[in-house]
DNA sequence: CAAAGATCGCTTTTT
DNA sequence: GCGATCTTTG
């Protein structure tokens, strides 16, 4: 991340890089750990070792995988990878460069013809939404309370026994609960099997015993992967790396990149362990320090390592930096969770307008994605554009889900969970008691709900289970099964991907019960049509690969890079990125370190852990910011400074705020009457006159908002004040400079 | 069967 | 304080 690299003839790859990271890119085969410190170039090593093997070692791409844990991050590689290789040598066709589940679904679609495996090769990949619905039914059929028996609590269960490969079968019971975990989890996995269904953690466990099983299979893979590569192996966990000593099998040439400290995904299963196991593992290995850390200043560095050195049981780093000196941290107090979020957005905007700084340098991390509510609004409320990474935004939605559950029934009509979630979207008058039936006899049947739909369509009255309904439902359902087959001839005549896609929308229905006229509708619509978009990427690779991708890309990957604006994101969806001034929130007890972390010391680790990897994600500044009063549940609570604030040393913090400057009885007035920053002129900025760009009635354009009417405009403070109306937004005022707005010509 | 109204329960982090 | 889910009513 310091210096991108763009390939230069002129320049080898080698040559901008210090030794130890020379020594990791250039070293030979044979099993390779190294431990990279946060700013220390590692993801720099693992893409500079690719280009050496395929660019001055003649490794071929196809004989190499790499793996990574997110999506973003294997794009980054592959970006960075084909930078380094000159176009024409090499291309890097045939590289298998992606995550450990993208990896294993390729491997296990490959693979699904071998008759070991209980599914066939155009498997779909079930969703949380679909386990937890998946488990919900389950507990029903058992006639078990869903609050007693938590579904996210079974469902981390089966997640935690098949990360041990345990299968159901030989799930221990010691007591009542545990039955119940074990009657869940096989029922489970039948209904996975049954259509056709693999979860998330099924890839990692049948790669595995795929290749544990069938000795032939592995020898295929071990001998073609010549080289393995593993970023952020601290994150792995065990069946993952079960599979890279499976992959690495033959040739031995198994090359890890962490960083203990970094570890903070232990809550799945992770385990950091495996760095010192591979230790044991390969004691012959090459094991390779990277200290130097090209990022943050001195002080920043310092400030981290006093929050990571409390923490037991880890090999100390020595963590230094030629970046001398830097800023204190800063620590802002404010009153409340809104004086919190305003602190933040204030001091954003007035870097923005003193000294000219661009969006992009800012991150605002948090522990939980609730926590971004009250930024997005006080950035709204300053119309500062902002991204925002994860929490939903975009395949969380109803009208996404809605149309990918159409499209997963077209690929695998006994997808039975998306026939449902469909079947009455909008309205066929399908409600509970037709649901009911139609599922009672395609279990009597013993074919899936969506094979009883098409045989309706196709023999109407003639179909076995016409009689099973009234006539007017049974019609209602033969309309639904026509469709569906209809879609499913399109489907095998190869019709495009966004063809089909507006057939389902038209023919479903869904386009007009979408689009009501109402201002919600459209927005939903806007939601559809970017689906649709997507849709048309695919168009080349078809609904299969599509409905993979949308299955392991996560919101966390839709990051929109162009816009440079303050980054909103949790603290870890920060990893591996960084940013000139980073902002944590929230530095209560009971928030970072979270309430839920207090029991266990290994989990008050991770909190500390995950606190370090916020540090250091500055280059230059690090505001903290807590609220003495936090709004949970609605009702108000005082809250208390976090504990990894002591750990800081005191000349490394400055502190301000309100509970350093008021006493208590001020402090209850200043709350009565709270003070809203808009009204303050921005301190310092440069007297130079501005000219007003916009008049009433001007149409414009903002890159979230869309078109506008200008209502007013007047110059305050040296800024232009635009009052605008957005037909997605309704009212909005806007500082001209800072807010990006484009002047649409009349025609 | 659908829409409106009432209640519940929830917050960790993600492929 | 919100959104999902259950309950009541037309």
């Amino acid at each position: 991340m310091p210096h991108p690299i763009r390939y230069n003839p002129s320049v080898t790859y080698l040559e901008d890089l210090n030794p130890p990271q020379r020594q990791a890119v250039t070293v030979e085969g044979g099993p390779v750990l190294v431990l990279a410190g946060p700013g220390s170039g590692k993801t720099r090593v693992l893409t500079r070792r690719i280009a050496h093997l395929v660019v001055a070692l003649g490794v071929q791409p196809y004989n190499i995988i790499a793996v990574t844990f997110t999506n973003k991050a294997a794009r980054q590689m592959r970006e960075r990878v084909e930078a380094l290789v000159p176009e024409g040598l090499r291309s890097l066709d045939g590289i298998w460069l992606g995550t450990f589940h993208a990896m294993c679904a390729r491997l296990l679609r490959r693979e699904a013809g071998n008759n070991f495996l209980p599914f066939t090769n155009n498997f779909v990949i079930a969703d949380d939404d679909d386990q937890d619905t998946l488990i919900r039914q389950s507990l029903k059929e058992f006639n078990l309370d869903d609050k007693q028996y938590r579904p996210a609590v079974l469902s981390a269960i089966i997640s935690r026994a098949k990360n041990e490969l345990i299968p159901a079968e030989d799930f221990t019971v010691q007591n009542y609960r545990d039955e119940v975990a074990r009657r869940v989890y096989q029922r489970y996995e039948e209904r996975l099997r049954a259509e056709n269904k693999l979860d998330f953690d099924d890839l990692l466990l049948w790669s595995v015993r795929l290749l544990v099983e069938q000795p032939d299979t592995r020898q295929r893979y071990a001998r073609r992967f010549q080289h393995v590569l593993v970023d952020e192996f601290q994150d792995t966990n065990t069946v993952q790396y079960e599979l890279l000593k499976l992959l690495a099998s033959h040739h031995h040439n198994l090359f890890v990149v962490g960083d203990e400290d970094q570890s903070i995904y232990r809550w799945r299963g992770a385990d950091a362990g495996n760095v010192r196991r591979f230790e044991q593992d390969f004691p012959d290995c090459h094991k390779i320090l990277l200290e130097q850390n090209y990022r943050s200043t001195q002080v920043v560095l310092d400030a981290a390592r006093a929050v990571i050195d409390r923490n037991p049981d880890r090999t100390p780093k020595q963590l230094f930096t030629e970046r001398g000196g830097g800023q204190p941290l800063a620590l802002y107090e404010a009153l409340d969770d809104r004086g919190e979020a305003s602190h933040v957005v204030e001091r954003i905007y007035r870097e923005m307008v003193t000294r000219r700084a661009k969006g992009g340098e800012f991150a605002v991390m948090y522990r939980t994605n609730a926590q971004s509510r009250l930024l997005e609004e006080e950035f709204l409320r300053a119309g500062l554009p902002y991204r925002l990474v994860g929490a939903q935004r975009f395949y969380g939605r109803r009208e996404v889900k809605d149309l990918i559950a159409y499209l997963r029934l077209v690929f695998n009509p006994a997808d039975d969970l998306s026939l449902l979630r469909v079947i009455n979207v909008p309205r066929r008058g399908a409600g509970e008691k037709t649901i009911l039936g139609l599922q009672m006899t395609a279990q009597d049947a013993g074919i899936s709900a969506g094979a009883v739909l098409v045989s309706l369509g196709q023999d109407r009255v003639a179909s076995p289970y016409w009689n099973v309904f009234t006539n007017r439902t049974a019609l209602a359902l033969a309309e639904f099964g026509d469709m569906l087959r209809r879609w499913r001839q399109d489907l095998e005549a190869d019709t495009p991907l966004p063809a089909l896609f507006d057939r389902i929308l038209v023919e479903s229905g869904y386009e007009g019960y979408l689009r009501d006229g109402s201002e919600e509708g459209e927005e939903r619509w806007e939601n559809v049509q970017e689906l649709r978009r997507l849709a048309y990427e695919y168009q080349e690779r078809g609904l299969a690969e599509f409905l993979e991708n949308l299955a392991l890309v996560s919101d966390q990957d839709t990051l929109p890079d162009q816009l440079d604006a303050p980054t909103l994101l949790t603290l870890h969806a920060a990893k591996g990125l960084e940013f000139d001034h980073v902002f944590i929130i929230g530095l209560d007890e009971g928030l970072l370190p979270h309430s839920r972390s207090m029991d266990e010391p290994e989990e008050m680790a991770e909190e500390r852990r995950l606190f370090y990897v916020g540090l250091t994600r500055a280059r230059n500044l690090v505001t903290l910011v807590r609220a003495e009063q936090r709004a949970t549940f609605g009702t108000y609570e005082d809250t208390r400074p976090s504990r990894f604030l002591q750990d800081i040393p005191e000349h490394l913090l400055q502190t301000s705020g309100v509970r350093t400057r008021l006493p208590r009885r001020q402090r209850q007035e200043a709350w009565e009457q709270p003070q809203r920053w808009e009204s303050k002129p921005p301190a310092g900025s440069a007297p130079e006159p501005i000219v007003r760009q916009f008049q009433p009635a001007m149409r414009v354009r903002h890159p979230s908002w869309g078109e506008g009417m200008v209502m007013d405009s007047k110059v305050q403070d040296n800024e232009e004040l635009v009052d605008v109306f957005f037909e997605s937004v309704g009212f909005k005022r806007l500082v001209a400079s800072l807010a990006k707005l484009e002047v649409v010509p009349k025609n």
